[in-house]
RNA sequence: CGCGGGGUGGAGCAGUCUGGUAGCUCGUUGGGCUCAUAACCCAAAGGUCGCAGGUUCAAAUCCUGCCCCCGCAA
């Protein structure tokens, strides 16, 4: 590894399994950036990123600045001189000095088919999208925002009722792989980078808690490829009676007869284990699996039981 | 000490502020009705009110400590 020293720049759980599959590759970074602890948890204590603590544990040499234009680490970057700085998941923004230093290029593994759904939240894009393939791509980095010339990509289809947490497992390890044949193949100079088709072009932006609040005009299929595309974080919701109720799992009613000529967000049933909503379109929503704030998670059924919901109540 | 909610028959909840007969929706069991049903009618069973201690004539309810679960917060 000695002519060719990687730095690998990640931070949360999406960003382990590419720097596993980098040591595995025998592709040991000589430096791992992460961002530094933050606060997190019920707790707020101060937690140790994901790739931090696997770089700690593996004894991998570490650096946790604060911002990326840190002086300290700048010069410690340029003296390594590495060939590659592998990035997954880093969370800042780099500077345009740093993506010319190594001589190879600043890799980007971005969890997407690029140019679709460039940008913080791809797997959660290509899910409520209603994509039936998404993929894996890499990228030579460039000042815009993962507008860079493609690398490599790795395609797989998006199953029916998977969520992001799964795909998310999925697409880190698929990353992994393409992460190790990337960079051999930089070194090799096997790879044309090849520019990104702008037109073709989607840009998939940060979520905020407040996206996962649920459009009811929607129609009941979008709703439902949200709630999987937003699980575990946004996560959905909606709101009765100034009570934020989360909905964690529903399924779209083949038989929407009552919703039609409903307000969108009226309830029209009640099954054995759910209450069913009318949402845009005519559609119809059965919401099997919900929770209210500080109650562990029941059944719509429970939920109606418990808040005394019948048919014609209207969730906001 | 980041903020907050909750633990009451099998499930989901109310009751706790202002101590005094254990309540609601659902489920279960038996019966009835119906061509039929997650429908409807009648009846029944089922609860040491998270644990421990304290206050009181009397505690689900007030006080103290502990255990467990969860929401916000990225």
């Amino acid at each position: 590894m000695k002519p060719h020293p990687i730095v690998y720049f990640g931070t949360p759980e999406f960003a382990v399994p590419p720097l596993e599959a980098l040591v595995g590759a025998d592709l040991v970074p000589a430096l791992v950036v992460s961002q530094p602890a933050r606060p997190a948890g019920r707790d707020r204590r101060l937690r140790q990123p994901p790739v931090a603590r696997w770089a700690e544990r593996h004894d991998i040499p570490l650096s946790q600045p604060e911002r990326l234009s840190d002086p300290e680490l700048q010069e410690r970057l340029r003296a390594l001189e590495p060939a590659v700085a592998a990035v997954v998941a880093f969370g800042q923004i780099f500077p345009p000095g740093l993506l010319e230093l190594p001589s190879l290029g600043c890799v980007n593994v971005h969890a997407s088919l690029l140019p679709r759904h460039r940008g913080a939240a791809p797997i959660q894009a290509a899910i409520a999208a209603g994509d039936e393939v998404t993929g894996v791509t890499t990228m030579l980095m460039d000042e815009g925002l993962d507008t860079g010339p493609i690398l490599l990509r790795k395609e797989t289809p998006i199953r029916p009722e998977e969520r992001a947490g799964e795909l998310a497992e999925r697409l880190a390890r698929l990353g992994g792989e393409l992460l190790v044949e990337t960079v051999e193949g930089l070194a090799e100079g096997a790879i044309e980078p090849l520019p990104q088709d702008d037109a073709r072009a989607t840009y998939a932006r940060r979520l905020k808690k407040s996206d996962g609040r649920i459009d009811w005009t929607l129609s009941a299929e979008a709703i439902e490829r949200r709630l999987r595309a937003y699980d575990p974080w946004p996560g959905c919701f909606t709101v009765w009676e100034d009570e934020r109720i989360k909905v964690l799992d529903g399924s779209v009613m083949s038989d929407a007869e009552a919703a039609r000529g409903v307000a969108p967000g009226t309830i029209v049933d009640l099954g054995s284990e759910s209450v069913v909503v009318a949402c845009g379109e005519g559609s119809a929503l059965a919401l099997t699996r919900v929770q209210r704030p500080g109650r562990s998670e029941v059944s719509g059924r429970d939920l109606a039981n418990g808040l005394r919901l019948e048919v014609g109540d209207r969730f906001e």
